[in-house]
DNA sequence: CTTGACCCTGACATTGTGTCAAGGACCATA
DNA sequence: TATGGTCCTTGACACAATGTCAGGGTCAAG
């Protein structure tokens, strides 16, 4: 099947088929006569499988490690769980320091009148004299 | 000062304060006989009041509203307000993204046996034939 | 054969930041 | 004064992931 077809059925894009193919983290795809790309059943199920390691917020270098171990079946489970507890954590920071952020953000804005009067504790926060790292 | 004190005393880098000038978030610098750029303490501050935003998730071009705000003795609180709630709603639509799929990846995880055995749920549940967009 | 849908490559943009390189400026000391 | 070390300048390349646009072939149906 054409590019076309593989996208809409693994759900990533053209574009980024492509370009995982630039990158290295899929084989060069077989190629027509016509020079268009031919993909098989398996490669989409190998773009699927890295849709939903992408949106599970593998970064493309960890999916490239997943795939391999998923195409060896020798794999011992314990590698798996490694990166994915290890991606866990590092959401988990995300979400730590986006709370944070929001939090602050919710506080601020608690605190403003929000009316016609021009003074603001969020901008005289954001503008207090602070640490710079001097 | 050069560009050096004033990124060390507003914790934006040398880099940054640059790139801020380029992209006209904050007017070009004074500029000594030899080129150097020349900053003085209200400089400093303005680039303090970047930082804070810029740690606050704001995206460049709502500090860029914010800095016209913050400079506009005149201005109404409820503008800045909207902008503060605002970016704390898109804050917490991104933690909750976030913390979706660290859920999903510990569940998965937790049902992982994390041995040598190679069978493993998370590559299982990766690989699962699941809907495409198509 | 023409038309429209599809494919190809390559390039530019985004957001925010780092780093490296080649060259000039400044300052203190030998 | 010459030399060195530190600072500054610009410009370019890089990351991650993606979109989009342009200019040009391909294919299939009418």
């Amino acid at each position: 099947m054409n590019i076309g077809q593989a996208s809409k059925r693994s759900g990533v894009s053209q574009r980024m088929i492509r370009h995982y193919e630039t990158i290295g983290l899929i084989p060069k795809a077989a190629r027509r006569d016509s020079g268009y790309r031919d993909y098989d059943d398996r490669d989409v199920h190998t773009l699927r499988f890295i849709r939903r390691a992408r949106d599970l917020g593998f970064p493309i270098e960890e999916i490239g490690r997943l795939l391999a171990l998923w195409q060896d079946r020798s794999r011992a489970s314990a590698d798996v769980k490694a990166l994915a507890t290890a991606r866990a954590q590092e959401l988990r920071r995300k979400e730590e320091e986006i709370r944070a952020m929001r939090r602050t953000l919710e506080d601020l804005a608690s605190h403003c009148h929000g009316d016609r009067r021009p003074d603001c504790p969020i901008l005289a926060d954001l503008a207090a004299e602070g640490r710079g790292d001097a």
